[in-house]
DNA sequence: TTCTGATGCCGGAACGTTCCGGCAAAGGTT
DNA sequence: AACCTTTGCCGGAACGTTCCGGCATCAGAA
């Protein structure tokens, strides 16, 4: 058997042909437009049933003007980073789920032109990214993960209470017995990373407590990361230590473990790696994938008109406990 | 500044109309097609890009009666590895470079009829798949990352010489000391696996040693391989272990810590996780996001034709020795 | 009966591109 | 000079869909 039939496309004429009615009938009966009695309908759904009729999407985008894409952007230098992954299968499933293709765009490829696409999300827009500003400018419907930290926002914001669960998380390590929990954070070119030192600041000043951050860039590398470690362990007696960007705990772990000092551990951003280190790091489920999906959920309502440009939407994160901090 | 001109598309009739030229004439300029004097090409090339003319691909898509969107699809259980996001990546940039959109196909999804796309991109097909079986019987265009275990192959196979690679492994390990290396490995539903226990038992052959296997399932949790590896220490004495599940290695490292012993450890799939592990884990490197790109290059020349079905390339692996591995 | 409006269906145009066939002019060959 | 070939360009058709406007038919109201 060699499986489908390949010899010769059934359009919507075949399937008009078939049950007998006008293309535009036909086109009404499985669109849902038009005025079509319910028997046609009914009639000729079965037909395009049987046949198999799969609309052209090439032929439907260009009488619709539309793309029957969006465009994904997330920034090139975390590429790598699971976090971005998920989040980038979450928008294309939810995608999919609207017959719309999803067309990845890098920081990497110069974008003389907007793309051709229907609308955009944005990943967590870097302030400052031009690829990324150009994409503000472009006019298109745009979703972004997080705020953008300039002056213009997207038209809708998909963002998560990042500083209350900040909080939540240095309320456990202070009740596991750490009186001051240090903070290495990114700069604020990033609204997580800002979110974070501000909620950090914010819990320290509630708590009484006096802040503990170090700053790494966006980017960092292992050893920057390392680097800001082994300073805070050279300043102070620390007690516990919470690492914001991708990868960093585990990057740090080893170092704590060979300093002994029984240093809690904990991670802003949850990874199969933070799941798996030995002991497993307590960390944030930033649920990256939801995200992703929340995203594009939002920016099709955008394109539908059934949210308006403005729209904010809070996306729920999870706090995971683990060995990492307890005594 | 509002950025870009939305008020009207700019279609190859404007770009014809402001060169003095048919619509035939701009086109073919653009394309290379027909027969267009150097000097007609060249303004007509210019005026395009004064313009910012860019050709509208839905139109080109249905006179073409091609879809410019490739399906890519890779096994639902192992989604969230970082292998299959790599690889992912590596399809869809290639992809962007021939102009053309990746939609991704899952197994969770049913998938009545053959998508809408040009041709297929299987990473790592699954003998008894069956979503990969309907995808091999729609006749489209189909290359597959490592061999389909099953009798029909796909037009196109990348496949890397795994055996070969834990061959030299073996060596490696058998160089720092260990005199019998165990080997995790999966069943023979994916070819990778195959591949590897049937290199493991001809290493063993050539130099005499006897095997020492544990197989475990193809999604096998993290309980399932250090099950594996606790029946392994306890019926031998172990002094190396290679664990070929992507991230079974930093599953077990703990295991073999504990266990004292000094048993040297080894990853088939390496990942940031084993890169990051203490101590950091010697692993093959797979290479997966320019594997997904060679995949989809293939696909692009048997789609245009200069390839022929059939066209088997090898994809070249390394080795990264690491720590895990010295005494 | 005739008028009105709703209902069910349809033909044709349009979306922007590519490509087939054709036509005039220029150049080359007998 | 008559003929053929090449070059440069163009008009029109086609891809498959949606949608505007129109045309019957029929039921109910006048």
């Amino acid at each position: 058997m060699r499986g489908v039939q390949t010899d010769e496309p059934v359009t919507i004429l075949t399937v008009a042909k078939e049950a007998g009615v006008s293309k535009t009938t036909a086109s009404d009966a499985l669109r849902g437009s038009g005025r079509v009695s319910e028997a046609t309908r009914a009639a000729v759904a079965q037909v395009a049933e049987r046949l198999g009729y799969v609309p052209n999407g090439s032929a439907r985008h260009l009488r619709r003007a539309s793309t029957g894409t969006i465009g994904l952007h997330v920034p090139e230098v975390l590429t790598r980073s699971s976090y971005y992954m998920s989040f980038v299968f979450g928008v294309v499933e939810q995608a999919a789920r609207h017959d719309y293709d999803v067309t990845l765009i890098t920081s990497g490829q110069r974008r003389p032109r907007p793309p051709r696409v229907d609308g955009l999300v944005l990943g967590d827009p870097l302030g400052g990214d031009p690829v990324v500003e150009s994409l503000m400018a472009t006019g298109l419907p745009t979703v972004s993960c997080e705020r953008f930290p300039g002056d213009r926002q997207a038209d809708g914001v998909v963002w998560s209470e990042h500083a209350e669960m900040l909080a939540r998380l240095l309320g456990h390590l202070r009740s596991a017995g750490a009186a001051r929990p240090a903070l290495i954070v990114a700069g604020d070119e990033s609204d997580w990373a800002a979110s974070l030192h501000r909620g950090y600041l914010g819990w320290c000043a509630d708590q009484g407590v006096v802040p503990l951050v170090r700053r790494v860039s966006f980017d960092a590398t292992g050893d920057e990361i390392r680097a800001a470690a082994r300073d805070l362990l050279r300043s102070e007696p620390l007690d516990a230590l919470v690492c914001a960007p991708a990868g960093a705990a585990t990057e740090v772990a080893p170092l704590l473990r060979e300093a002994g000092g029984d240093v809690l551990l904990a991670s802003c951003v949850d990874s199969a790696a933070t799941r798996l280190a030995d002991p497993p790091i307590t960390a944030i489920d930033l649920r990256p994938r939801e995200a992703g999906a929340s995203c594009a959920e939002l920016l099709f309502e955008l394109l539908a008109g059934a949210a308006r440009a403005g729209t904010e939407r809070v996306h729920p994160i999870e706090l995971a406990v683990r060995a990492s901090t307890s005594r």
